[in-house]
DNA sequence: CGTTGCCGTTCCGCACGACGGAACGCCCAC
DNA sequence: GTGGGCGTTCCGTCGTGCGGAACGGCAACG
């Protein structure tokens, strides 16, 4: 009688998308990585569910029971990300351990050059700052604590790429895009510059994130492997940024020092990153 | 003829302590909280189940789950808190505009008195530290930024009970635990002193979380409530404490005004806290 | 004023995905 | 050799997360 009964396979249902974990949790992180792509803080149920792609009352659910558990807080105009979140946060010990070890160093290459520093880690086939100190040089196109950047159009992300290889290999697999005429979009090139700064062990971003801006980084690292990095930012013009490569470098290698043997700064995993 | 089967109910099946929400979200902040609770920051798979009842399989899966979503890293030893939870705790209003406004009246409070001084919120019926100056004066019972307490028994705690009348309604509803000789233990008292507190605008803790510890803390208001407070901690010996009420009074207006009317800084729930 | 659009919210039956006991292989300490 | 603790896999069951549909409130519109 009805005709649509007779498709048998509901239209609707496009491919689920099969990603592998939990589905729900996978949810909720898409969730909470909404307050963190794009401008605004405080979001409205529809705004989370343009830029996640979930069906509202799926997200009314989620965001009913991540409220009760502390890592979103309902306000006047909508949600934000909770108080829970930074505590969790606080307690990572990637980001502690090599930040307290970092910090003296750093405000030494900030007195040294009077330019934005940079300390940064790896995540997937991004970089993720932990820590920024910044004189009073009004700096376009900022970083932010706690921002991600691809690895591969960053100073520090080259640095890091050159020094593990799988992070390398993960990216060497992915399309590389364009952010600015200078970013580098080749496969090849790019392995070529990697074996350079492997061999170098300082790493040059001349405006391939952002036009005006450039950057010398220096990896931190580990029984081989880098475990962090470390840069010098300032405006492009300036093409004297060769002049603190040999402070960056004495700033990375004194950090490694103070880290020694601490434990648990590399991860050991392998999969994540996976791009479309 | 198994005699166990007349039972009916099964009996290992401790009454499961209906949540509301999401079970599965439950469960994986429950595990992501076990790494703040105790001390060690890699945890083992065995060293998570002590902690949070939780069955090894379920853990097991939960684990793969948000090791793949950055929430928690796999290193040699066990696991760890991920990177993306640190990203996503940066991009918490609550904590990034308050602390932002109230770096450089901390820093002059800590000028003035040379003593820890110390940012904390409300959540639930706890208090979240977000920021921390200290001196190299030894401190025991060391607090940590991203750390939890108990509201009823720390200065800043009871500086915003005093002004957050459903969080006070909540904590006089649960049994207060001592945790020193000087601890508020009754709620009556409790409510007294919160009234006095209202009154004076500035609340002391005199050891009634740690021995030894004593301080001045005011709330930062804004429309009425309190959106955090400001504290100056030192040795209990030293009871002129008072004296620094007068500053840290005034670094909380100073605070207060350049916040003024930023939004987004008291969230409008009211759930949560609820106590066994 | 009715209308339209967007919002947040509730309902409810179905299907699928999380669940965890049981069992396994491993390594280490005794 | 043996016992205990660890991480891991399997698989059948049942509970629970799912989301389309429908609703009431609100503001902007003609």
């Amino acid at each position: 009688m009805i005709p649509s009964d007779q498709a048998g396979v509901p239209i609707g249902r496009i491919a689920p998308a099969r990603r592998p974990g939990i589905e729900v949790l996978n949810r909720a992180v898409d969730l909470l990585g909404a307050f963190t792509t794009g401008p605004g803080t405080t979001l409205s149920l529809a705004e989370i569910a343009r830029r996640t792609g979930l069906p509202k009352p799926t997200l009314h659910r989620l965001l009913a029971a991540l409220d009760a558990l502390g890592l979103v807080e309902r306000t006047a105009g909508g949600y934000q990300l909770g108080i829970r979140l930074f505590e969790l946060g606080e307690h990572v010990p990637r980001k502690q351990r090599l930040r307290e070890a970092a910090l003296p160093f750093l405000q030494d290459l900030f007195e040294a050059s009077h330019d934005t520093v940079h300390l940064a880690v790896l995540d997937g086939t991004d970089v993720v700052y932990l820590e920024r100190i910044r004189g009073h040089r009004p700096m376009k196109a900022a970083s932010r604590v706690g921002g991600r950047l691809p690895a591969y159009c960053t100073g520090v992300g080259k640095a890091l790429l050159a020094f593990d290889g799988e992070a390398a290999a993960r990216v060497l697999a992915m399309p590389l895009v364009a952010r600015t005429p200078y970013t580098i979009t080749d496969h090849q090139r790019l392995a070529q510059e990697l074996a350079e700064i492997r061999a170098a062990g300082i790493a040059f971003d001349r405006e391939e994130n952002a036009i005006g801006i450039a950057c010398v980084a220096a990896p931190i690292l580990l029984d081989e492997r880098a475990v962090g990095a470390v840069s010098v930012t300032c405006a492009a013009p300036r093409l004297d940024v060769e002049r603190y490569a040999p402070a960056v470098k004495a700033a990375a290698l004194g950090i490694r020092r103070t880290i020694a043997h601490t434990p648990g700064l590399h991860p050991t995993d392998a999969a994540r990153g996976g791009a479309p």
